[in-house]
DNA sequence: TTGAAAGCGCTAACAC
DNA sequence: GTGTTAGCGCTTTCAA
């Protein structure tokens, strides 16, 4: 194994010489530098983590905790983990992945370890039982999610409020009068998650400023369901000319009831969903759709993060706004045209 | 922070004691050994992982590069992920998550600075650039996957040869003459990932023994595709009783055009999958399957890895044994039945 | 602009 | 069965 003192000896200078060149915290000559690199390149040399790691009080390692095991959303866990280490690279930081089963005892035995140099926890829960333990744990945390009192913490989410509001927004616009949202499945209003309430409040509140006619439903994750409910809602409501959907496991089945019924998108029902835009670009009629922006998400995280540890101070809440794309799925509701 | 000399100065014994205590190298008597751990309880004392990785050259961490960005299967990979994370928990070790986009550099970088132990590598193809530099670099490495030479190296999969006779021997025996596979999309099998090729060889070799009428169709992830291909097939061969599909993205278009051309299952046409066992039990008809054990393949090659960290020998190729269960969407064929 | 040297907290060889 | 102590390889004062 190549060390700094080989490294050293080889350059004709003293190892602390060589840590100052890799770490520029110190003016070297331009001349001493050139020789130190050249040193590190034909050695092959790489500092060796853990001695460093001991010696700095730092890993450039950060932990991220996530939700592996929960079925749903798996394809945006992926996407926000993704972004997460990528963005960590960027800073050149290397993600220790915890499971959130785990749980508080995995975040104590990473940072009293000094395993890491701080912590991104997903899919933060309202009411999240990990949040004094993070508060306590004296390492810089950012949550992904939005608990219900983020005071002292440092959150990002997208502004699924708004989100709501925009798809209502945009129907509005296009002269719809009543509009359902078809949900998440009842459990995830349950567990607190947050988001699907957030997204539904956005939703009726904006309802409300324009005077429409709006539900939430709920729905569970299977196709049957999903078509059980429209045509319910089709045979409720025979004049209904607008759907959010907030469930990306539905909207397939969703647009198949819509045509076995006879409804055409847009013509007869305009349709926006929540979703990945592959998912709207992809469906027989690209969707009209807001689209949760995981990479996004991962990279501010990580980004307040850094920040955080170089000391710097940050916002504690930073809601991403939501963008609608439009593409064929939406069209003049009834009255504009009459 | 509370260190080893705080945990021996308040229990009474020298630090050494108090390291052996904790690593069990060394036999402490039952009076010593209980002092030492109320201390350690009662200081809430914790080993600084940097210092333990620079005195005894090992990290207790493990890197899993996976390929956190390819939209296919990206559940699968969660399930790998998952079982990964969660069984070196249980042999004491943290998981470092690498992306495959950083590659050899990568690998390179985790291994030189020794911040881990081994290496678990996803996703490996027939001729892996990687494999060269996994044999040389010292470090113990499983990869998940088969490589066309896979000598030197530790290597654990599904044996998907044997999982496309089994679909075929449950065909077979059920009567049935001809059987069409419905693939993977063509990029896969040019990728050369393998799976899909050894899949479809194991498929057509056991077609040969039963003398049976035997096709593979590789199909592209999107619904229209799978339509067009169920339609072109039921229209050359309109007494087409038998499908194997081995892309699960697609599972649910071929059952429906399946049903838009009149056809039941399993009375008109027997289905077999290979897919995750949930998405199996939701189809509208529980289907017939064959699963991909990615918590199994997870598991063993964590294991593998701490075997040859421990010095032992482990085989070279572990192909776990495919398993079909038997749903709903399989039934006798036509020959039977006469 | 550079060097010397004192740790960082732990493990393991050596000594008893 | 237990203690003493010399490192592990690096960073960072202190001194020049």
């Amino acid at each position: 194994m190549v060390k700094i003192t080989d490294v050293a000896r080889h350059a004709g200078v003293s190892p602390s010489t060589v840590s100052y060149v890799l770490s520029g915290k110190r003016t070297i000559s331009q001349d001493t530098r050139l020789r130190v690199q050249a040193s590190i390149r034909t050695l092959g040399y790489r500092p060796h983590a853990g001695a460093r790691a001991l010696a700095s009080r730092r890993t450039q390692v950060l932990a991220l905790v996530a939700p592996l095991r929960s079925g749903v959303n798996v394809p945006v866990i992926m996407q926000f983990a993704a972004s997460v280490v990528t963005t960590a690279r960027g800073f050149d930081h290397d993600i220790l992945l915890l499971t959130q089963e785990e749980g508080e005892a995995g975040l104590h035995r990473v940072a009293e370890s000094a395993l890491v140099d701080g912590l991104v926890v997903m899919d933060v829960q309202l009411h999240d039982a990990r949040l004094p333990l993070l508060q306590s744990l004296g390492q810089p945390a950012v949550l992904i999610g939005l608990p219900a009192d983020p005071t002292g913490l440092t959150c990002v989410d997208l502004d699924f409020s708004a989100a709501g509001a925009l798809c209502v927004d945009h129907l509005a616009s296009l002269g719809h009068r009543g509009i359902e949202l078809i949900g998440s499945p009842p459990q995830v209003y349950q567990r607190q998650s947050g988001y699907a309430a957030r997204l539904a409040e956005g939703f009726r509140c904006a309802a409300g400023r324009h005077g429409l006619h709006a539900r939430v439903h709920p729905c569970q994750d299977c196709p049957e369901a999903a078509q059980s409910l429209v045509r319910r809602l089709l045979t409720e409501r025979p004049g209904l000319s607008a759907l959010v959907v907030h469930n990306e496991s539905v909207l397939r089945p969703v647009l198949s009831a819509l045509a076995d019924t006879g409804r055409s998108v847009p013509q007869d029902v305009s349709v926006v969903a929540i979703c990945p835009d592959d998912q709207a670009e992809q469906a027989p009629v690209p969707l009209t759709s807001v689209t949760v922006p995981a990479e996004e998400v991962g990279r501010q995280a990580v980004e307040l993060l850094m920040a955080k540890l170089d000391g710097r101070q940050v916002r504690s809440t930073t809601l991403l706004a939501p963008r609608l794309t439009v593409r064929r799925s939406t069209a003049a509701g009834a009255r504009v045209l009459a």
